[in-house]
DNA sequence: AAAAATTTTTAAGCTTACTTAAAAATAGTT
DNA sequence: AACTATTTTTAAGTAAGCTTAAAAATTTTT
């Protein structure tokens, strides 16, 4: 199965994943950078494979295959991050865009490998839970994102779900961070904005950023 | 630039590094698994990028910007190699066909990440000597093949030149490794077969080994 | 030096993964 | 409910990287 492809059915599983759940052609063209009508033709043509369910104007569904084949290719993705941010000093964003590619161009042999000396970790540097072999997740996901915590309350970072060198490099500036600690200073009543304290620093954050940056409740 | 273009001016640099020095599109096609046809096609078109130099019927010679290319991919395989020799364990084979793959998905940034931590080696798990990040091969080799040693005398094996899986079980089976210590128990007269005493092992080879595993002389 | 064998080149054609432009259907707005 | 805007689909076309078949040139053999 070709790179395009493989990149194809993952960003159905990804869109499939989030608030919107809009994975019809324009939205996938979207996240891939290409027309709509090469979005159009690369559903119909996985459709015959039976990678995806495919009816004229409606969402794209993957079927078991598609979603075992989006997890395998996750996997990878989310292991070479494990290992890249493990072994070199480098950025998430660069991360990310490494493993972007390498995730296509990785045995399930080399896939094991890389867990394995990693200790089977369930997490990527993001806070991504790392599907098992199996292209299982078996870690149950209680986080939520920082525009739905409560004022007062302190939180552990989870997840930052974003692929973007801007977020990521702000997120270095102020130790946003996998695993570090928040107390949210004021959340205001719409929602749109929320104000954190990170390290004896107060920033205030606004629903573009509240809205990725997941996270749990501190026991 | 694409893959099967890296692929090509590789395999123009490894063919011109060998015996024959034959690098006309029949055998360069034949290192890709390609028609003579195709290569001819491609041949041309890199002329067109002064990646090589292109005369009808004659030998393709690649230019300083070619084999600038050329070394940047092998760099990057041979420390893919290396890291995936030091992290985990693998066959030589396999560690070669993962290395083939990502060696066209790696960023400079990456590839001089990887030689870094690796404490930038001169040499990969073959014996193969890495280019610098400027393309060069600091390392003078003065090593010889198998088939060119004298009877009694003992050699250091340096360089295992193949990318053969039969190759390479049978190295792994009888000690044959980089590094190891090879005492030339009989060279016969016409060079067909050399005699060695490895491990306490009495090995014979034939020419078809003995031509690819290359070793210094020990002092 | 001719004849035979091989290699290289040319030519035509295929598949994948795109593109743009226009038609068809859906979704949003007044 | 009708009009408008957007999205999806269809249709036609392109570039990359191959293929096979046949012509042209080179190389090898006798």
């Amino acid at each position: 199965m070709s790179v395009a492809i493989e990149n194809f059915v993952k960003a159905i599983y990804k869109n499939g994943k989030r608030d919107h759940n809009d994975t019809k052609p324009g939205n996938i063209a979207k996240e891939l950078g290409i027309s709509n009508a090469a979005a159009t033709d690369m559903a119909k043509k996985l459709a015959t494979k039976d990678l995806l369910h495919y009816e004229k104007y409606q969402e794209l569904k993957l079927t078991d295959k598609g979603t075992k084949m989006a997890l395998n290719v996750v996997r990878k993705h989310r292991l070479w991050e494990a290992l890249l941010f493990k072994l070199f000093d480098m950025s998430l964003h660069d991360i990310h865009r490494e493993a972007e590619l390498l995730e296509h161009q990785t045995s399930d042999l080399l896939a094991n490998k890389i867990s394995e000396y990693l200790g089977n970790p369930k997490f990527d540097p993001h806070g991504d839970p790392i599907p098992n072999a199996n292209g299982e997740i078996t870690t149950v996901d209680t986080s939520i994102p920082l525009s739905n915590t409560e004022e007062g309350k302190t939180y552990t970072i989870s997840r930052l779900m974003s692929d973007d060198k801007e977020f990521f490099d702000f997120c270095a500036q102020n130790g946003l961070k996998y695993g570090n600690s928040v107390l949210i200073s004021k959340q205001f009543s719409n929602n749109k904005m929320t104000q954190i304290l990170i390290h004896n620093n107060t920033i205030l954050l606004n629903q573009d950023f509240t809205s990725i940056i997941y996270v749990n409740e501190t026991n």
